[in-house]
DNA sequence: GTGAAAGCGCTAACAA
DNA sequence: TTGTTAGCGCTTTCAC
């Protein structure tokens, strides 16, 4: 492997990829003789290992080694019974020296099995989503599989380029939250077509029968205006999602039937489609000027939330003596403002956790004619500081 | 493909794989004189279409259906000059038809290129890290690349295991962000031996000559601190990361150069070890309680700040008259506090595309003998309403 | 107990 | 202009 030739020429017969740095250091520190190597006096002569193509040692390589076959290989590295142990031994050593690793990829040919499953989301960059993957992460590395993401951006031009690119990549599943815009679901439709099963979550679709996993957003709505009126408040406003959005429709109505459970008139002037930061900035003071100012808000999400404390505060009102704030919680925000937020915990994680749960199901069945699910996550009401105490 | 046999048995050839309930929709829309049909008169007989094995359409499927062989069809679906404009309209049509996808594992097993790169990141529930992940999705999809992400959770094991399963996978390159644990470098070692190049961001390491893309936690600490000098402050604490994470020591470095700088003494009692809202709880009070309190505090990340902020508050000081409060940011946390934080923005989503770029450009090259290099994304100073104006 | 051969889907060199 | 063949790495009959 190393050979003097000439006066002062090292000959380096080089099998693995370093940077030139390291190989100083490496022939420096293994082996004697050439602490002064001057590098100017290193030739490398860059060769593969034998039998060795791509970079990865593979089955063939430790057959021929061995002067076995490829298929005997295969099997002493599954421990087949009906290979010698001696043989088993050598390969195993072997492989073990030689950093032997399946190539997955040709795994996935030969089985039709690709051990992978594709997630579409919206974006990234929300505490929801990420959370979400976080959960989707752990079950699919648990069970064998790697994770391939997808973003939309809210967009359906790119929701679409996903599914192909999914397609091609022969996922064995799919996870999916669909973007805004989404008004169609052919390409959904596609996929299950091809044999491949696909699990919603949190932004799912009613017209596909499919499986879903959501968060329990009616139920969430509902006890969060039960706690607010449990604690005294009588004019409560809602700041609400766009009503295309399932979402919206089902935070909405869990906020109405609160109000007519509790005999409270529902006030449509306290309703307001507002689910953003600014937004709240903007449209909060409208509420306030009411000539019945409402005594609580419950907002569609944490930022709203957020954005309509900053509003009220800024207005000389005291929270929560003068005004509740409660919001529907997907990151940490609700922690750090001041007064901390109560708010409806969404369990992102768990989201994540259940809907690949019930994907590697039905990867696991094959068969496609199952009946569709839905599984509810539920959220759970933190009381913090922006809402008075109980009676 | 329909046939009536029997009294009011219907037979369906079923090629797709449809769930039960759209099936009963699709024959009763399509098919005349079975708009009363009765789902028990159904009878299914589930087969696959000629010369289709595994659901997706094949090269090969095609060149049968069309009487030519499998390499006509491959040329003349990449446009080769040598096919006949015949020959392509016919396998262009029929591929479209029958929604032929390539198969992207195949083309990977043949090619040793998968088009696919793979991150490890610590946790993707994290703004800075989901901003980055945002980054890298964007220009790898450009480049026609997939993502598969890997979650180390901070620990040193499961950082083991993700190079191991990415090794596997046969990925292109790989983007890692080490993980807390990690003092052992041998398995990116292995990585590269075999050939994969990787990008290192963010949390690096300086014992692996590797190409690395940071954030400027230097100029952007020493930033941090010139500026509340610049607004007055005299004695400013630090709230810092550990110490035997580069960018711990070098916002701590930031920190000391603009002191020294600006000609004000280093008090070490200022510094302390403190990276999280609730060490921030309880640590800040001490500095509070020190015989000269500060009159600033600049902390390492936007948590941190925020936990500061709220015990300032508590204490009866007012901010940023009393005290000023500057962070590190990755998030929408400094915006939501009141007052809002003053922070160095860190522009996780730029890392993540500066990364990306130049890992595909590393991939491109092939040969594994290029010199390292490190790129720094710029962090912008944002002045909110945690200090003071400058006089 | 082991080997030879075929095939997963695709492409490219070589033939015709 | 098109077809044949071989091979990417692996597993699995079927032989011996």
């Amino acid at each position: 492997m190393l050979e003097r030739s000439g006066k002062s020429i090292l000959i380096v017969d080089l099998f693995l990829y370093l940077h030139l740095k390291e190989i100083k250091i490496w022939i420096k520190s293994n082996f004697t003789g050439y602490e002064d190597l001057e590098w100017e006096y290193v030739v490398l002569v860059k060769k593969k290992r034998k039998y060795m193509r791509s970079g990865q040692v593979t089955i063939k390589d430790i057959a021929k080694e061995l002067g076995i076959s490829a298929s005997t290989v295969s099997r002493a590295l599954k421990d087949h019974p009906d290979i010698s142990v001696k043989t088993k031994e050598a390969v195993n050593a072997l492989a073990k020296a030689w950093h032997y690793k399946p190539n997955a990829v040709a795994l996935s040919l030969r089985s039709s099995k690709s051990n992978v499953i594709g997630v579409i989301i919206p974006e990234i960059v929300h505490h929801f989503f990420s959370s979400v993957i976080s959960g989707i992460e752990k079950i699919a590395h648990d069970g064998g599989y790697n994770v391939m993401i997808f973003q939309s951006d809210e967009s359906y031009e790119r929701e679409l380029d996903n599914t192909q690119a999914l397609l091609s990549s022969r996922v064995d599943g799919i996870l999916v939250s669909m973007s805004k815009e989404t008004k169609d679901y052919d390409h959904f439709r596609e996929l299950r077509r091809n044999g491949i099963p696909i699990v919603f979550f949190d932004r799912i679709c009613n017209e596909l029968s499919s499986d879903n996993v959501i968060v329990d957003d009616f139920t969430g709505a509902f006890s969060a205006v039960q706690h607010l009126i449990d604690t005294g408040c009588k004019r409560i406003a809602h700041l609400s999602a766009p009503q295309h959005m399932l979402l919206g429709q089902n935070r909405l109505q869990g906020y109405r039937q609160a109000l007519i459970k509790n005999k409270h008139k529902i006030d449509e002037d306290l309703i307001i489609k507002c689910d953003s930061f600014d937004e709240a900035k903007e449209l909060v003071p409208l509420l306030l000027n009411l000539p019945e100012r409402p005594d609580a808000i419950f907002a569609v999400n944490e930022l709203t939330a957020a954005g309509a404390l900053s509003v009220v505060k800024k207005a000389g009102l005291r929270v929560p003596e003068d005004i509740s704030i409660i919001g529907f919680t997907d990151g940490i925000v609700s922690r750090v403002t001041d007064p901390a937020l109560t708010t409806l915990e969404q369990h992102g994680h768990e989201v994540g956790l259940k809907a690949t749960e019930l994907l590697l199901e039905r990867i696991k069945d094959r068969s496609m004619d199952y009946e569709p699910v839905t599984r509810v996550v539920k959220t759970s009401l933190v009381v913090r500081e922006s809402t008075r105490y109980k009676e």
